[in-house]
DNA sequence: TCCGTAGACG
DNA sequence: CGTCTACGGA
């Protein structure tokens, strides 16, 4: 049985608008803590996470963990019904293959009530380690959407650079190249939470810096109950180097928390800024983002460890810009290799995009 | 080498706007002077004229001439990349076949850099005489843009009568007829610069007052550099009666400056009122209509030697009229038979563009 | 900001 | 083949 009353239907209206064109089905997985989504795309190459905690809806109840299988172009027509401050009261039963939602509007004078029908969809939780990148930065959201939107006009892919200048999106068309450079506005990148500084990064798994060093270990103590789950397969170039991104996780939650702590120790102990470090060290654990909005400033920061290049598809990071009607700011988190992470936080949660970076020079 | 700043991308983007549906590609002729663009719209009917005076720019640097063979949706594209109020830098160096573009936020903290390819395009520059019309109109450029737009609903082609009521828009259509009287704000319509005031107009080659003998005069000196192109064939219904508007020009830039000094001198012994000679006695001639923006009041001011009656195609005045953005007013220079030429004057520099007139009943 | 056109999906 | 959604232009 869920009962969960979100004060703003708008909320989720934007959350479906973000994701609706990436992917057709997903389950909402709600458990006492809130409800999650997770789900590749419909061309498996990115994966999607949004996370609705508990504490960001009026009422929120859930006995026991249930995933409600919905088809999304569905629940967006419902949700185009509900005005965007009506409240949304979203009631599941346990036994029901159903989910109903109510929309009050604020002066209650108008009650609105529909049933979707579910579906079963079997996709599987994925692990997602909580890796340290080594490239973390915070920018105005729309900024981020303007600089892909303008290279996407260019051409279909842009190389993100990022080192003691700033971060650099380049991308080469026919037609014209692109460049765009975003430097720290405070001026300076923050550099490095560990004792290397090289210039040149590595290309493969010769760094044994510690952060990575750490998140490999974490990559492999979950690769312990990895299932040979297609899904994740696009995301790892490398399946079998120990540096797998995603894997299918077991029941058991508390080990992501037991890392978190871990980590968290370890971080204030090292020399990043306060500053940065509240905004951009833990993009990976929930409540450290939240709230950036009302504080963000509007500016651009950037930390790093080392420098990173890698380069991605414009096409999806234009469709994860959809994101910005939910937060002024978003994260982007990098590491050689690894999946880019691009994160908009809201009140109580957050929205995830992974995504592959491109191999070579296709 | 070029290396030309402008302190505003926007207008940039306006002038591209303006002229990229009716023109794919041109050549940016680059001299110490600044930048100039000449070309015959794609279905070779009307002439386009960009001039950008280098005084316009806040650095400008040209050693050589160089035209810049560029492709206006390229163009349009990368100039999508900046924001208005960004500055923006065109660097061409002497022997590269690229144009390389840079934005800078007025904050300076993002810098984008676009390199665009050039192309080779063989295009003549015609010269255009000094024509000194028998009616000249300001009005404001939106006013302009409305009576065109209305009657393109109407009908394919507008009658555009000039006589001493005022200014007059006539289409004839299908389902209805339209007519647009504008009279002269201050109530009076200037006429004549010269004895002569009959009150039905040449229909042909017999008018030989002073200033149209003059402009034939000059346009059979041009005559004797004209060489046979094919761009200006569609300008010029009646390629042997002397009354040629655009021929392939010497290099010789002198001429031109000769013959204006000359017909100022008899310009103010004339009866011409000094506000409107001023505005628009001189359309032709460089930094004569520059700042009109700045003085221009909102009117609608008539000068005219004589009546003229002229027929076009409203699509192309339509298409014209998209300059608006680029100045508050607009003039209309028109004599019998005489392309019409449609300026509009911005800051150190000026759009224009002329268009046959349609002969006939068509 | 709204409308029209083009592309994708059912 | 028709409907719906998304993108581009006015």
């Amino acid at each position: 049985m869920l009962e969960a009353k979100l004060q703003e239907a708008g909320l989720l209206k934007k959350l479906l608008d973000a994701i609706k064109e990436l992917v057709t089905d997903a389950n909402f997985d709600c458990n006492e803590e809130g409800i999650n989504l997770q789900a590749m795309d419909n061309s498996h190459v990115a994966l999607v996470v949004v996370k609705m905690e508990s504490t960001g809806f009026k009422k929120y109840r859930c006995d026991r963990p249930m995933p409600l299988g919905v088809n999304l172009a569905s629940l967006t027509k419902v949700l185009k019904c509900a005005k965007d401050d009506d409240t949304c009261t979203l009631k599941a039963g346990d036994g029901l293959d159903s989910l109903n939602l109510v929309y009050e509007a604020k002066n209650s004078d108008r009650i609105a009530e529909y049933d979707m029908k579910l579906m079963d969809i079997d996709a599987e939780q994925l692990g997602i380690p909580d890796t340290d990148y080594d490239a973390r930065i915070t920018l105005p959201a729309a900024e981020f959407t303007r600089i892909v939107k303008d290279l996407s006009l260019l051409g279909e892919s842009v190389r993100i650079e990022v080192n003691k200048e700033g971060i650099r999106f380049v991308s080469d068309g026919e037609a014209a190249n692109g460049s765009v450079l975003l430097k720290p506005t405070d001026g300076k990148v923050k550099i490095g939470d560990d004792d290397e500084e090289e210039e040149e990064e590595k290309e493969d798994e010769e760094d044994e810096d510690e952060d990575s060093a750490k998140a490999k270990k974490k990559a492999k103590k979950q690769k312990k109950v990895k299932k040979e789950s297609n899904d994740d397969v696009e995301m790892n170039g490398d399946e079998e180097n120990g540096n797998e991104e995603f894997t299918a996780k077991s029941d058991d939650e508390g080990e992501d928390e037991k890392e978190d702590d871990e980590e968290e120790s370890e971080g204030s102990s090292k020399k990043r800024k306060k500053a940065s470090s509240s905004k951009s060290k833990k993009p990976a654990k929930k409540a450290k983002t939240k709230k950036d909005d009302d504080e963000y400033s509007g500016g651009v920061d950037i930390a790093m460890n080392q420098h990173v290049t890698l380069t991605f598809s414009l096409k999806y990071l234009v469709n994860f810009s959809k994101s910005s009607s939910l937060s002024d700011s978003v994260q982007l988190m990098m590491s050689n290799d690894v999946p880019l992470l691009v994160s908009y936080s809201f009140e109580s949660g957050y929205i995830r995009y992974y995504l592959a970076p491109k191999i070579g020079d296709d």
